[in-house]
RNA sequence: UGAGCUAUGGUGUAACGGUAGCACUACUGAUUUUGGUUCAGUCAGUUAAGGUUCGAAUCCUUAUAGCUCAACCA
């Protein structure tokens, strides 16, 4: 593991820190703002954070950058603090950006003395206007070369409460020529006369991203301060504050955001997602939050795998969700339970089984990827469900399933030939009659006979009856973010089927929350912990390889 | 079009001036009591043009393309 022989980037820059003894050991933070749920994105900062601080040696803070209570919520915090749980990983330390308002409060006081901010009496409008563009300088604020003991007095004030929202700002005393916008006297404190949802009432005033987050890092001493791309801008300033202070210097890197194929990440869009009900909720299974993600089945150590595959590097990316979804596979095929369950019933009597009492049990291995899983008890019977789709009056070529005088397996069971095609009054195929030859048992087949298909198979006495969940994906095109117009107009309007009523093997009926199931030839499923309560729901959390159904595209192309 | 960041197979990511590699996908074939798994193999790439050098994906120049930046959001 620790051999990885490519570093990222990253990596690359604290591996020298480390040899040129610059730090003798990393810091390192994952700082969410609680005011939404984390996603698929999120996880990849999440393991590259946390990942580095295992692989180096250090460790990882969480810091909450609560800085605007507006828009933040303790029901956030916990989802956070669960999904990165879930994923995995243990934070040192439990952080917040309101920790320190305090010590932030003093720093802008420190700036006031050096003359290095001052207060704005400016309106939103105007301060916006007089920034200039990127290609002309902006305009000195009339306010900005107040007193260093008028700043210290009126910022004093504004924390009292002095003055309403939006009255007065606090900048730093930059340069408003700047070819950096973030450079151009920025905003570090404004006044917000709301409840925060841990320091209360007790500010009136609350610091800027940029007057916090690089002063957090620095308080906490974070050696490497790593976030995505669009922060490129505010380096300068998060270095500027730092310098200014005098305090720890921490670093801040940037890596290019995660961006998956079929589905969007932008916050704003998927609460569209859910408040314009194309979805059920924020873990809906087909949302990429993680959340959604651990309803739907997918394993930690999936998505850890694949946060480990896509890799880390400044340019923009659109990972292909296939890639995720064979990490899912890959994992939960060595894990997953192997189960059988009939989605679309055709009913298949064995004409030649013996009409007694007792049913006939039959044994079949829970996962023949794990040597070491246990087997469970099958009952075998006359009556037997398989699926509609295994069988075919007419079949095409290369179809090696079950057509008129055909032979397949019964999956840990016989071998059973189609003797003849019961049909009702309109046409329509009832049921299947069927032999079955004793002597081909699973297990003690001295039948001699090999047959190429082999199906799965329910007895229609001891079936359960469960309802199953089948996601798509949710949008119709690839990047929709980048498609003309609204997203939600290329949104798969399809990408949820239920069905209803499936017939499963009876082991199923003590399914548990947390256990993966492969349903086989079908998909892998999980129970849904949202919906299982005197019922079973199952969530198809990602289907099987399937290379017949694009051969059969092929054979006879289906329009 | 000011400034900044980035350009390597279909996708993602390595190669740190010296053999363009790995993974996913796709496609072959073998194995298989899951058309799954596993195994073997095939296809496929340095944005362009100049320059430096014995040698350039890598360094320089120019061009082109994509992304980002002017919230009292983070």
């Amino acid at each position: 593991m620790s051999e990885e022989k490519h570093l990222n980037f990253i990596e690359e820059i604290i591996k020298e820190d480390l040899e040129s003894g610059k730090y003798s050991s990393i810091v390192t933070r994952f700082p969410p703002e609680p005011n939404g749920y984390l996603h698929i994105g999120h996880a990849k900062s999440i393991c590259l954070n946390f990942g580095l601080a295992q692989k180096f040696g250090g460790y990882t803070n969480l810091r909450f950058d609560d800085t605007n209570p507006v828009t933040e919520d303790v029901e956030y915090v916990d989802s956070i603090k669960e999904d990165i749980k879930w994923l995995g990983f243990q934070w040192q330390n439990e952080l917040y950006a309101s920790d320190y308002f305090n010590i932030l409060y003093s720093f802008a006081v420190e700036l006031i003395k050096k003359n290095l901010a001052y207060v704005d009496d400016l309106t939103p409008d105007e301060i916006a206007a007089s920034k200039g563009t990127p290609t002309e300088p902006g305009k000195d604020s009339p306010n900005r070369n107040r007193s260093i003991e008028e700043n210290l007095r009126l910022f004093e004030e504004m924390r009292d409460g002095k003055y309403g929202d939006g009255a007065k700002v606090l900048r730093a005393k930059i340069d408003m020529a700047s070819m950096n916008m973030h450079m151009r006297d920025p905003i570090m404190y404004r006044i917000k006369k709301a409840a925060h949802h841990r320091t209360g009432d007790a500010w009136n005033i609350y610091p800027m991203y940029d007057f916090a987050h690089g002063q957090s890092d620095s308080i906490e001493k974070v050696t490497h301060s790593i976030c995505t791309l669009e922060f490129i801008p505010h380096r300068e300033l998060y270095d500027w504050f730092i310098d200014k202070l005098e305090i720890f210097p921490s670093h801040q890197y940037e890596f290019a955001r995660l961006n998956l194929t079929y589905t969007v990440m932008s916050k704003r869009k998927l609460l569209q997602l859910v408040q314009d009900k194309y979805v059920e909720s924020w873990d809906d299974p087909r949302m990429p939050t993680l959340s959604a993600m651990r309803r739907r089945g997918y394993t930690p150590e999936a998505i850890r795998d694949f946060c480990d595959r896509i890799g880390v590097a400044k340019r923009e990316n659109l990972i292909d969700v296939g890639l995720l979804e064979f990490c899912v596979r890959e994992h939960l095929n060595k894990v997953a339970l192997r189960r059988m369950v009939v989605f679309d019933p055709l009913k298949v009597v064995i004409t030649n089984y013996p009409d007694s009492m007792e049913v006939e049990m039959l044994t079949g291995e829970d996962n023949p990827e794990d040597a070491e899983s246990d087997s469970r008890e099958i009952p075998f019977g006359k009556e037997l469900y398989i699926e509609q789709e295994d069988f075919m009056e007419n079949p095409p070529k290369k179809y090696f399933r079950l057509f008129p005088g055909g032979m397949v397996r019964l999956k840990h069971a016989y071998i059973i030939k189609c003797e003849e095609v019961i049909k009702d009054e309109n046409g329509n195929i009832k049921e299947l009659h069927c032999t079955y030859i004793p002597e081909s048992k699973s297990g003690s087949d001295t039948s001699g006979i090999h047959v190429k298909g082999t199906l799965h198979w329910v007895a229609v006495q001891n079936a359960v009856t469960a309802e199953i969940r089948l996601y798509d994906r949710l949008f119709k095109v690839e990047n929709p973010g980048s498609e003309e117009g609204d997203f939600k107009d290329y949104i798969n309007m399809d990408s949820l089927q239920i069905v209803k009523t499936v017939y499963a093997e009876p082991a199923l009926k003590n399914a548990k929350f947390n256990e993966r199931y492969q349903f086989l030839r079908k998909g892998y499923f999980t129970l849904d912990a949202k919906e299982t309560y005197n019922r079973l729901v199952f969530n198809r959390t990602v289907t099987l390889k399937d290379t017949w159904a694009k051969e059969s595209k092929k054979v006879q192309p289906i329009s």
